[in-house]
This record gives C-alpha cells, sequence and structure tokens, in this order.
DNA sequence: GTACAAGCTGTAGTCACTCCAGGAGCAAGG
DNA sequence: CCTTGCTCCTGGAGTGACTACAGCTTGTAC
C-alpha cells in the first residue's frame, strides 16, 4: 500500500537546481514552456520535486549540453517516456542535428580563414591606412 | 558652384537593397539602430539614399558576412569613419573576434564528436530501448 | 480611372534564457 | 514575539539581429 506517487522528501526549487546544476530561472522557465511537468505545491505555495523531476531536468541539460534544441530536447524527452519509441527515431534526431553541427563547423571554419587573412594583411601599426578597412570598404 | 552634398540621383530602399543584397527591412533596422544615418526624405515621405549610404551599408554587410556583432560593425564603421584611426586599432577588433571564433570552433567539434559516438552506439533499429536515451538519461 | 507595386509606421515574434521589482514565506537567534 | 536574512513567489522586460505582418499611403503604368 502506502501512498501512491508523492515523493517521501520533496525537494525545494533550489535544492533540485543544485542537484541538477540548472538555474532556478530555468526550471521555471521549463515548466512555464510545459518541458517539466506543474510540481505540487507546499502549503505556503512553494514548488515541491520528487526525483523525477530530477531526472527529467538532468535529461534536459543534457540534450542541451549536446547543442539539441528546447524543441529537439522536448521531442527526445518524450521519446523517452513513451513505451513505443524506436532506436530508429532517436537516432534520426541525433543525425540531423549532427548534420546540423557538421555545417555550422564549416562556415565557421571558413570564417576563421578569412579573418586570419585579413588579419595577417594588416601590420598593426600606428598607420592610419588599414589595409582591413580598406577590404571591408572595397567594391 | 554645384551642390553640396545633396546625391545627384537618390535611390529608393528598394534600389539600396538590390545593391547591396541588404534586404529592406534589415535598412531600415539599421536606421533605427543607428547604424545608418537618417536618409533625406521625398515629397511623399520616402526615403532617399545617395551613393555614401550604398558604400556604408556594403561596408556593414562585410562585416556582418565575417561574422562580426552589429557592435563591432558600428565599431569599425566609426573607425573607418574616422580620420584618426590606427591599424592597431582595427586588428585589435578582428582578433579578438578570431579568437571567438576559434573557441565556438573547439565547442562545436568536442560537441560533433559526443554526438557522432553516441550515433554510433545506436544500432537505429526498431528496438526500443536505444542507448542514446539511456546515455541521456544516466546518472 | 484603375490596378498594382512599392513604400510607410508600428508592433510582435523568434530562441533560450536572464534579470529585475516588489512582495511573501520560513528558520534561527535574541 | 520580533528581527534578520535567506529563499521563494509572480509578472514583466531585456538580450541580438533580424523577420513578418497589419493597415495604410504613394507612385506608376496602362
Amino acid at each position: 500500500m502506502g501512498r501512491a506517487t508523492g515523493p517521501a522528501d520533496p525537494l525545494t526549487i533550489g535544492e533540485l537546481s543544485a542537484a541538477t546544476r540548472v538555474s532556478i530561472e530555468t526550471i521555471r522557465y521549463y515548466e512555464r514552456e510545459g518541458l517539466l511537468p506543474k510540481p505540487s505545491r507546499s502549503v505556503g505555495g512553494r514548488r515541491q520535486y520528487g526525483q523525477a523531476d530530477a531526472l527529467k531536468l538532468r535529461f534536459l541539460r543534457r540534450c542541451r549540453e549536446l547543442g539539441f534544441s528546447l524543441l529537439d530536447a522536448r521531442m527526445l524527452a518524450s521519446l523517452a517516456d513513451r513505451e513505443t519509441v524506436t532506436c530508429a527515431e532517436v537516432k534520426a534526431v541525433v543525425t540531423r542535428h549532427r548534420l546540423d553541427i557538421n555545417a555550422k563547423l564549416r562556415d565557421l571554419r571558413r570564417l576563421e580563414r578569412a579573418l586570419a587573412s585579413i588579419e595577417t594583411s594588416c601590420p598593426g601599426s600606428d598607420d592610419p591606412r588599414c589595409p582591413i578597412l580598406e577590404t571591408l570598404s572595397k567594391s
């Protein structure tokens, strides 16, 4: 028997924040956005969290650390919650994200080369005629 | 003697947009933000631009293409306008930006490796037990 | 005269938070 | 009981660099 789902030792939002390394503001933001379920409240109106919330929040944090958008994180979380998920669905999200990252990497590498090039063209002296500005003004 | 500064054949905002490949909305946005000077207006209230505006706008576009923030672009543009600019000032902006890009590159490469790793851990089959989700849920 | 294109202003939306202001609750010490 | 100081609450505004839209006016070609 015992209680149905209620957590034995509820966490305050500050404790949850410390336990998951997600800021209090972000936790409330995720709640507003529906990524975290609305927790129960204490008599004084404070949020009370359980271990399931901590797990889900850590899941979300890891998704964000891997650069997934909140939309993707939401999708991955809902896949993780479902019974009927398949590897293929999950992998598709990851693959698309990795391809996006690769595209960004290509762009940044191109940028870095261009910046290094104009940088070496400039002596960095007291001269008021700067080849960098001339490049940017050109055409 | 001739006119002082007025352009002989003013450009409409649409023509300026076509000539610089900067969208009309962005041109008006730059004006609001003070990156472009407020242009004179026709009798009917439409913006009238000259060649100097086109040059400045192209300058801004090139800065953006190189990934500079609008704040940096503003600084570079004001340096380009000044008489007393030195190469060293300009180069400092570029160097800092390139270092930022390098930091982002490192982060993205780390991300890419992590994503590739969890991706290969997943067979992408019909199996509902997905190693990717298990990684994301772990501790 | 009548379409239709182009331009105008002002506002809201994007993403994922972050940072207030202004108040209320809560625990410990005196 | 009272104060001090911490934590928490809500609601709203700000970030960067646009982009999109509504509702209107102006200009132009036929």
